[in-house]
DNA sequence: ATTTCCATGTAATGAGTTACATGATTGC
DNA sequence: GCAATCATGTAACTCATTACATGGAAAT
């Protein structure tokens, strides 16, 4: 596990919260760390096997029990190991960012005004869709009384994301205010 | 040009501002958009070529004007209204997000407090470093006194992260307080 | 009846990094 | 003479999304 793939350890973490299928995890995303964190299909299960494969998880093929054949994966001690080993690891790979939004606004100067302020007006209604979304992100994790230790850990994560994203709609109206007189010229 | 590749788009706004190589616009993407956007050489060489199959740019191959031969990318009409059918859009993908290190935290409940310290404040480390960078590329956009239209919006955009680094940086305190409080129980 | 959700998976496609190969020129 | 920089490009590899295919069960 040098860089370890982010899929996989993604995967390793939730299955140390007990077994389960492909596709409990990706709800399990959806309803926690979507704030920071997605996982396609196309990537959860061929990992899944993957983890198997490597020793990491091992699986049991649920046939019949009232629904469709499931697969429930649970990690093995190989895989909490190389879970531990990775958050033990106080380092993380800086990412380079790549925003498609500010490039378009780097190279804004040859378009009217009006077209740059209904992109930022856009953007302050992603914004806070995306705050609401993570209210609910919130009132999910708050509501996770058993697990308090974690709850801590989960709520500095949606915090970062509370805060930047207030960031963001501070800076939107800082720049609609300069396009707005810009365009009043 | 449904759904522009970002590096045709990047590379179309660089050559906007006049014919140059590969390497220049390397070059300059380290020197003003490197706080949101980084191309590498193995991405640069190719789609430039495939620039000039589709009819947006022509390359001018200058043998022996002293170095080594440069091929010198110039934008076509077709090139210039691509780029401007882009800039024009107020619409832009919302990028997933994937932070390595918001799900390491988001697992830490695991490992001892000291640990998810010392992730924190190797963040803390960059986000400093980050935070003269930009210092540096302030001074290299305020330079460009020439064209003091695009200088405004460059300046939004490195406004931008100025001010997503601080958000951070205060988050930053405030989960180190609180770990370090976990600390000492 | 039909839509929605459960559930698993593959194939096609795209995007991007890194390492490598090559070789000239400039500065020390 | 040697290192750094200029300069271009390719190949291997990784990573990830999207669309598609399949089909059962539950709800309306």
């Amino acid at each position: 596990m040098a860089r370890p793939n982010r899929t996989k350890v993604a995967l390793l973490g939730f299955l140390s919260w007990g077994p389960m299928s492909g596709y409990d995890v990706r709800k399990l995303i959806d309803g926690s760390i979507s704030n920071f964190w997605s996982e396609s299909y196309g990537r959860i299960y061929p990992m899944l096997a993957q983890l198997v494969d490597e020793g990491l998880a091992s699986v049991e093929k649920t046939e019949s029990d009232g629904g469709r054949p499931r697969n429930i994966y649970s990690l093995t001690d190989a895989g909490r190991s190389a879970l531990r080993e990775w958050t033990e690891d106080p380092t993380a790979p800086s990412q380079l960012p790549r925003d498609e939004r500010l490039l378009k606004l780097f190279f804004s100067a040859g378009v009217p005004p009006e077209t740059t302020i209904e992109l930022i007006e856009r953007f302050v209604v992603e914004l806070k869709e995306t705050q609401e979304h993570y209210a609910q992100i919130r009132a999910q994790l708050e509501a996770a009384k058993d697990a308090p230790l974690d709850q801590r850990y989960w709520l500095m994560t949606l915090r970062y994301g509370e805060t930047q994203r207030e960031a963001e709609l501070a800076w939107c109206e800082e720049v609609l205010a300069e396009l707005r007189a810009m365009a009043s010229d």
